[in-house]
DNA sequence: AATCAATTTGAATAAATATTCATCATGGAT
DNA sequence: ATCCATGATGAATATTTATTCAAATTGATT
């Protein structure tokens, strides 16, 4: 049941950090993190995520965000961990039903949409500010949840719970 | 030839203004247009206008531009004439292979969206200001070209060639 | 007009993806 | 703890979509 949960944020990881053109190849990258599961089940997943296949410049498919900008393979390739690290100094707090995403001057506004498109399963919706962002969790998510799935996008985030 | 950008042309329209949700039923309906094509040329050209099958809030999918917000069948009916009809007070002209799009003050923006998910195969990029959109069609695309594809999107606009 | 190369197309087919149906797990409510 | 309802899952299959390959069309060039 929570095999659920942490299957959608690796295929969310995995089609961010991946250039990934096939429901097997996707597959194949979960499999070799631990994880097992039937074609169906992904192509669910994939529905509930609203992911989508999208025909990109190359001539080619993949899995993407709906609305997502799409580079091709070379710049969409394994996560360069520099470039993350200079978004990471993020923190997040919670209070009640809603929690607020402090980020460094200026930040607030891409990241805020680089949640809309990864977390939208968890996420109703962002409004941002230049270094603040309001986060509307969806009823009946934790904060745990939001926690996780927001280390998708900001691997070294801290928090308060 | 010249069959394929009608048809191209005609595909757009039809995604905007009907729920899609197969290759299949978008067919019938070019068809009932009198368009006819094999699935196989419907599959390429989807491919080629970056069109995707998006998987909506009702549960079902539906064929939209990448990045498009959905509303679902209700919304997304046979254009409603009034609410084009208050786009529609726009001019284009021409200045060698550039275009400008002159529009009510304050549309600027969104009809430049508009344009940028709808017309992207004959239009590089947009800059909107307030009431006025610089177009930069791509290399190769004739100004009747240009014309065309944003009468799909603001059917009664007037031009100068 | 004839030739050639490049593009477009359809029919058939391959490949990929979605769904059905039966089963199993999970989380209440009693 | 047992029952019930709901959700999750896999195997098999149906459906949908992409591609292959050969033929047809088009446009450019002579």
């Amino acid at each position: 049941m929570d095999a659920k949960r942490e299957r959608h944020i690796a295929i969310r990881r995995a089609i961010k950090n991946h250039s990934v053109s096939s429901q097997e190849e996707l597959k194949n990258i979960l499999e070799k993190e631990g994880l097992e599961f039937a074609q169906a089940t992904l192509s669910r997943d994939i529905k509930e995520l609203k992911i989508v296949k999208y025909p990109d410049v190359n001539g080619t498919y993949i899995y993407t965000f709906h609305g997502e900008n799409n580079y091709s393979s070379e710049l969409n390739n394994p996560v360069d961990e520099k470039e993350l690290s200079v978004r990471a100094t993020s923190s997040l707090e919670f209070s009640n039903n809603l929690a607020v995403l402090k980020t460094r001057p200026g930040y607030a506004m891409g990241i805020a949409s680089d949640i809309d498109s990864l977390a939208s399963e968890e996420i109703l919706g962002t409004i941002a500010g230049d270094d603040t962002i309001l986060l509307i969790p969806r009823e009946g998510i934790s904060r745990k949840a939001v926690i996780d799935v927001l280390q998708v996008i900001i691997p070294n985030l801290s928090y308060k719970l």
